[in-house]
DNA sequence: TGTACATCAGTGAACGCGCGTTCACTGATGTAC
DNA sequence: TGTACATCAGTGAACGCGCGTTCACTGATGTAC
């Protein structure tokens, strides 16, 4: 990036984030999938062949969104984490997940985007695999400092994982937090599958006649989770 | 529906189901959004208009995917279930989860449909809420019988439900299984949550560097769920 | 059993629309000397 | 400080494409008497 020098400089960076501020918006009327390099330009007043200069394809743009909405929700997560008194782990975990709804029902369209059905025809580059991992490592990160209190709850007692199960959960230990056992491991992966579902189920409507509006519900399974990955109360 | 008499009515019935087993193939090649009338047609042989004899428009062809969809995921279930003996309590939600996982890595594209973001401006019918229930409703009846032989572990003991959460599950208890404890309803929300936040997770991408391929993590999880709800081991 | 009429399936042309991307161009901005 | 050249942003026209839906029509199938 470095800091624009030259006015042609500070006006491209100005467009550029024009027209991702345009494209994001229009993704609101049509999802990814409607999305539309000629109306973004038209809305913005010009001429549909000028975004080809910041943009060299339709799913570059895409793929700068994409980033852009996990770093945005990755942001919020952890500036709600932030503001919780760091020895209050079961306080941050709720700080955590209640962010990540907050913003998705703040940006349902780019929530969809990254955690909805994929674009048809459209791979994701690598480069949003860390971006991806920004909320995953705060709900590790509470979990982890909770076990080298030794203060978990449950500690690694757990149904043994079957062996291929283990390999994976150890790799990504490796990764994320190396020397966390292999079962706290595992229990954060449920959790986190469970805090994803449980958004997009109600943002995708199909908790409409069950428990919609979903706050008790998610306030309640927010807690449930923090017990079953052993965060004391 | 009632049998076709006539060989015209006969006729309308193949080619009205073909029309879906096309169109179902083409959601394959481009997802709900991409799924288009005309190439439904030219695949088929005939003239963009004359599919209007069958569909009176595209979205009468998705919502009657959607419902399709919805039925064969209930039934696949159904079936699974219906295939263990009723005393395996544990064993028959197996089935049922384990079905979902299935029909939905062999039908992703109909899975995104029902599961995925929602289509851009298309509006499921209230048709498609009785379908949506099906596999559901087989969770809640394993739940139900293991309550109802005083077997279920943890039995309602549970943190307490805020009052408006606890309304909206009696409100589906009424619905679905009379008499059921709440908390225990609860649980049953959480895990329902849980499973298709599993799947779409693993079927859109989500899990890739971490627990993919997810069969142990799935499997894994779906005992963790079968604990949690209170069935006995 | 045969005829007259109504119903329906499928045709082909058309309307009006939007899309992504390319290309040769003009004119402004930046850089090297 | 001034000039010559290179870089870049934005234009406007065009290519080739696909879409949903309507409409007047032909010809086959079904129904009532």
């Amino acid at each position: 990036m470095g800091a624009p020098r030259t006015a042609r400089d500070r006006a491209r960076a100005e467009l550029t984030a024009q027209i991702k501020d345009t494209a994001r918006r229009q993704l609101a009327t049509g999802g990814a999938d409607r999305l539309s390099l000629r109306a973004v330009a038209r809305e913005l007043g010009m001429v549909s062949s000028a975004v080809y200069r910041y943009f060299p394809s339709r799913d570059d743009l895409l793929t700068a969104l994409i980033v852009d909405a996990y770093d945005a929700l990755g942001s919020a997560a952890e500036m709600a984490e932030t503001a919780v008194p760091r020895a209050d782990r079961r306080g941050r975990w709720r700080a955590v997940c209640g962010a990540v709804r907050r913003w998705a029902r703040r940006n349902p369209h780019e929530y969809a985007l990254i955690y909805g059905s994929p674009v048809p025809g459209y791979r994701a580059p690598a480069d949003t695999v860390a971006p991806a991992v920004r909320v995953p490592l705060l709900m590790v990160a509470v979990v982890r400092e909770t076990w080298e209190d030794a203060a978990l709850a449950r500690g690694d007692a757990d149904r043994p994982l079957p062996p291929v199960l283990a390999a994976q959960v150890e790799a990504v230990t490796d990764q994320l937090a190396p020397s966390l056992p292999a079962p706290v491991m595992t229990r954060l992966l449920v959790a986190w599958t469970q805090l994803f579902g449980m958004v997009s189920f109600e943002l995708f409507g199909q908790l409409v006649g069950s428990v919609d509006p979903a706050d008790a519900f998610f306030d309640h399974t927010v807690d449930e989770m923090a017990d079953f990955v052993g965060l004391p109360s």
